[in-house]
DNA sequence: CGGTGATCCTAACATCGTTCGGAAAACCTC
DNA sequence: GAGGTTTTCCGAACGATGTTAGGATCACCG
């Protein structure tokens, strides 16, 4: 029985974080303060704390928020019936969303916000979501920690120099297909990882 | 004229600086406080004025003291003849540089200072270093935008993940020839890239 | 020895996240 | 609808932060 109250509640929960996100975007992860997401849902800062416990708590709930928008892009990825091919696009797709959003990667995959750690639940979502990422890469015929472990540096690599070093460019995540080409050449077992 | 008073001065300036090493290693690049650093040191928070005109100051002064010893760890290298084991060598240095303090890496290669940017200065040391680190590559016949690119994301890649998620081990920095092995049978012209 | 600049301090400011206590509003029960 | 309860929201304030102001004290130079 979804209460008047709590749905309401849950309504100015997602509010308050929109206007957490908008600052993040456009003064930084961290460059935002409570005050001025309390002005943009017109409150005073004490107010806020109705709502969540915390700044922390805030941004843990930004973080799962991140993932589970993550979840989502993969879920509606196309059903290619080549996992090499839907090892591509799943690449892709996440290079995409990193760099659509600097803020939103900086608090998903870097350690940017001084004391903060998600919270299990939090952290739940993230560690499904990857898992579902590693699955594709099993899929191909990947195998092995370490083969998995290259991928992941190779293009979390990717996607860090990006933001990193020039923002809203496509420098490094342009790379992707070579970079894939190169992985696949030595990773496949023994087919051919043919491009595009 | 190395003034008497100029040089007790430079004296106290390292102090403070070695101070902020050892409190950021113990709580974080951004876990420590100016009224900390001042205790460490024997002084009050105004006082660090004196030798700083900020905090941020101080960051600076430790980001172009992290890149000039990384500068000192790659004009240390032994000279190989070979330039694709100096190319091995010098990705291992580096992986290694970066590992051995976490505060470091994340100050020299991550955006996770608020505020911070480097000065010119201290981004000039910073530039010089990583250049020097791209002859490398030319040097081993490694040419071309998109391949330095690529080989800076994978190693930054290893490096990030590394101490992003098991700080202290050695997960993913073992895989730096694994990793030399795929690049440069993918980026080399045409002859082998004998492992060891 | 007198003077000048560097050094260091206490006090205080603005801002931050956060807590407290109470007023207003929304809701549920009768 | 009235009464009571819970949620919402606020002003005031606390401790901590980086930083500034103003004044002592000290080191050095002539």
């Amino acid at each position: 029985m979804p209460d008047r109250r709590t749905e309401r509640h849950e309504q100015t929960r997602e509010e308050i974080l929109t206007a957490a996100w908008g600052l993040a975007r456009g003064q930084g992860v961290t460059g935002w303060t409570l005050r001025e997401v309390a002005q943009a849902v017109g409150m005073r800062a004490p107010s806020l704390y109705v709502y969540f416990a915390s700044k922390d708590a805030i941004y843990d709930a930004m973080f799962a928020q991140g993932y589970r928008e993550l979840a989502a892009r993969l879920a509606a990825m196309p059903e290619l019936d080549d996992p090499v091919d839907r090892l591509r696009a799943g690449a892709r797709m996440f290079l995409d969303f990193v760099v659509e959003d600097i803020a939103r990667h900086q608090l998903l995959f870097l350690p940017v916000v001084p004391g903060f750690e998600p919270s299990s639940g939090s952290y739940a979502v993230a560690e499904q979501v990857l898992e579902e990422l590693r699955s594709v890469l099993l899929e191909a015929g990947i195998d092995g920690q370490s083969s998995l472990d290259l991928y992941t540096a190779l293009i979390s690599g990717l996607a860090t120099q990006q933001v990193s070093n020039e923002p809203g460019g496509t420098r490094w995540i342009g790379l992707v297909d070579q970079a894939l080409d190169m992985y696949l050449a030595s990773e496949l077992p023994a087919s051919d990882a043919r491009h595009r």
